[in-house]
DNA sequence: CCACCATGATTAAATTTTTAATGTTTTGGT
DNA sequence: ACCAAAACATTAAAAATTTAATCATGGTGG
């Protein structure tokens, strides 16, 4: 676990910020950041938790978790770098509404969210940009909302693997980090019905998978699963 | 249908924005924003129209309405004066990805966009205050999210109702503007399933119906209901 | 190196939810 | 006030989904 500024890299999130803030400014972030690792399946942001950071994703994937009584999870949304994480209740004093954990390895910048707040709150510009972004995240969890109230397993099931190759993974073929288990938190259904429905997809040779390997061999038929729901 | 500024009503939205800009930045709001009626059942912002405004609910309460394909509708969510709308994509190039429609008599002020997007560019404790309006229906949108994901239908429609006396009426009893397709459309269940709960409930004295006049009698066991889900 | 545990896979039974069919009541327009 | 349309209500059958039981496989730690 690697502690450190973040101008020792040339990140994003500089490259971002800089468009709206001066050089100086930068420096406050800087300063006041911290660069962590985290290994698969560690815990970056606990559900319950008071946030006093603002994340942000510099490499890896990871997922948004919501734990419910009785170890029942549902996977919100997964995003992989570069990202700023923990937009949702980003300068809000209440608690994290949900875990925020690695899918795989990832490194992690932690920002004051003070000094944050501050910045945003004297350059209008730079506020309305993290907005913007917090917005397009906000889109993205109403289509999963609509996904999951107007469409059955199959439907669900071809948005997430939709999702994972367009918005996460880049690409029509991807090493798949996620269990059979954490699809069917992600698609809201049973371990079962992703194990069943994607057997079938197989035999009928729209996806293929060897062991974490996964492709989508028709593209086509996987999206017009998705539309007929 | 009456057209007028803003400044004839002393609206929350002056107060909230008075406390981060000036009367003269106001005037530029005011100028340019009209001031429409709508009846029951009228759509205020239509599904898949290029967003040139925002709008604010001076009074009455509307509904977020999603049409997929085959006349389904889905109810994101519901809500009362005063508050922002459109703020799931307030400036974006996108278009909008849901109607807001009236559920009641409803007053709505449109403020142009391009407008409030430089007052907030200049001004930026004004960008951090609607941002942070924003995350609030975020958090909210996220807790029905949950909600579907996670129970079943007695437990969502308890839900829901908590939601509409908590959130949208302010109080255990209430004038229900809404049908019980419309409940539906927002519990993400079949009428038939709101139907057959209301009255078991209503059997159950949880609930009293008479005509749309609504009243939550055993608040403790609909608690219990959503808990279980 | 072997036992054990997590993951993946398959099936049948139980449960939940929707669909369809039907009738009653309420509401809105003329 | 009357008529048609919409909303409300109930039931049974059909469909979808979960639960439970069972087993194979592969990686990990003692």
């Amino acid at each position: 676990m690697s502690i450190g500024g973040i101008s020792q890299y040339n990140t994003w999130l500089k490259k971002l910020s800089l468009q709206f803030i001066s050089e100086k400014d930068f420096d406050r972030i800087d300063k006041t950041s911290v660069t962590l690792k985290f290994k698969k399946g560690e815990v970056i942001l606990k559900q319950g938790n008071q946030p006093t950071h603002v994340a942000f994703l510099q490499s890896g994937i990871v997922k948004f978790n919501f734990e419910s009584e009785g170890d029942k999870n549902t996977i919100l949304t997964i995003v992989s770098a570069p990202r700023i994480l923990g937009g949702a209740n980003l300068f809000y004093k209440d608690n994290n509404l949900f875990s925020i954990i690695a899918v795989e390895e990832c490194e992690i910048i932690l920002i004051d969210s003070d000094v944050l707040l501050d910045l945003m709150s004297n350059n209008g510009k730079f506020a309305v940009v993290l907005y913007q972004i917090a917005s397009d995240m906000f889109k993205k969890s109403i289509f999963n909302f609509i996904s999951l109230a107007n469409k059955q397993k199959e439907g669900r099931i071809a948005d997430i693997i939709l999702y994972l190759s367009e918005n996460v993974y880049h690409n029509a073929e991807f090493n798949l980090a996620l269990t059979r288990k954490e699809l069917a938190e992600f698609a809201c259904c049973s371990a079962e019905n992703v194990i069943m429905t994607l057997s079938k997809w197989q035999t009928e040779k729209i996806i293929t998978m060897t062991g974490k390997q996964f492709a989508i061999k028709n593209m086509e038929k996987l999206k017009q699963i998705s539309r007929v729901g």
